[in-house]
DNA sequence: CGGGCGATTGATTGCCTTCAAACGTGGTGG
DNA sequence: CCACCACGTTTGAAGGCAATCAATCGCCCG
């Protein structure tokens, strides 16, 4: 079940095969496969030989220190394309948050396609450049940003992709939260507490999140 | 003077006229531009209709929080291509750290390029995906690594990219380094100290560093 | 020789981490 | 149906690393 999202990059095509839409002018077919919690969708160093779309479920990517030190550079949620890769091998590894369900399509097909259509490469670097984007934000907030500012942003952004609710279902535990945001379980957790104290937001459950007070919560995010 | 570079992404051709190689299959021409120490280049939410390469000089990009604190995402050397755009604004400000000359090459010509040839397309593919793996080991960096692991990393990877020298001489300041790295100038001066203390480097000036004992960066960074 | 700026060094502070323990919830077996 | 266990989360106390505040150094240039 696909929920559309706001900024609209990819509409989710409900699509009775297994198609996947990677731009104007470029939609390949792939196959189903599902991966259950905490399984591995890809390593760092495997050849990419596919490229993938979230149909169900929750995927993080991430990269590793040599010492085994963890980071969480993306979520993708229901609809989002990810391990699109242009070297011969994956770059990042991928693993099931939750049970999920994706659509494998062959990166041939995909080059190829874009080395026949024009329209096509430029559906391919609009991915890009919107993974760039990401990436540079992401930057950005582990560089500059306290551990308040850090949380405030990561429900902001993410309450962005989900079309704006007021209630979130975070997939993710506190742990890929603090992965993501480069922080400790305990500032995280710590930190959404005070937030609720400060009536910014409500959590019914870990899980589950209120945006009870989104202004305040852009005053917190500050930068 | 372009010094060749090991990783050998861009050999630049020592070109008479005022020409760009994007990569195989796009040779594009611009036009010559001089910029002083801290000039900006272009801004954030600038018209993005130039790419730019660097003939001589160091050029830095970076993004600001609201409140004005910066963070540098990448030191742009002589033969590097910069301010390559997706959308239709500059999402990063560029800025001149020496005296620079440039080439600009105007976008409408890129652009036509890839519509009209897939190698074309291809390049500048390359040239995004560089960029996104940068962009993501710099936020491995700045979210998992020490202050000490910081400085060697940026050291032996600036090294790598001046053909492997012995000695390097830094085209930034500390605070240049500080904001790259997110420390404080502070930090980066006392860690230089440390190195050289520890026989890793020297440092007869302070933009000058002799490489002395790489596999003692290499363990100092760690990761 | 003096001024200004960048870099270094020192002392102190503070934010987040680390270590530790208790809590709560969901799942399983008795 | 309930007791129990496991795991994720929350909360508390103490410690450490880098930031901040402050002063000095050193170099380039006028």
């Amino acid at each position: 079940m696909c929920t559309p999202k706001l900024d609209g990059s990819t509409a989710c095509a409900a699509s009775a095969a297994d198609q996947v839409q990677f731009g104007p002018g470029l939609t390949l077919t792939g196959v189903r496969m599902k991966f259950s919690r905490n399984e591995e969708i890809f390593g760092e160093g495997e050849e990419a030989d596919f490229v993938y779309k979230v149909v169900s479920g929750s995927v993080r990517t991430m990269r590793f220190t040599q010492d085994g030190r963890r980071q969480i550079l993306g979520f993708h949620l229901c609809c989002d394309i990810f391990g699109l890769e242009w070297g011969e091998k994956h770059s990042l590894t991928a693993e099931a948050i939750s049970d999920v369900e994706v659509i494998m399509v062959r990166r041939r097909l995909l080059e190829k396609a874009a080395d026949e259509n024009p329209v096509a490469a430029r559906s391919l670097l609009n991915l890009a450049a919107h993974e760039l984007d990401e990436s540079r934000a992401h930057a950005l907030v582990l560089g500059r940003k306290s551990a308040g500012e850090r949380v405030a942003a990561f429900l902001l952004r993410f309450s962005q992709r989900l079309a704006m609710c007021q209630e979130l279902d975070l997939p993710m535990s506190r742990a890929d939260i603090a992965d993501y945001l480069s922080l400790t379980i305990e500032t995280v957790s710590r930190t959404f507490t005070e937030m609720e104290r400060l009536r910014a937001i409500d959590l019914p459950s870990s899980r589950r999140v209120i945006m009870r007070d989104r202004m305040a919560l852009t005053q917190l995010e500050a930068a």
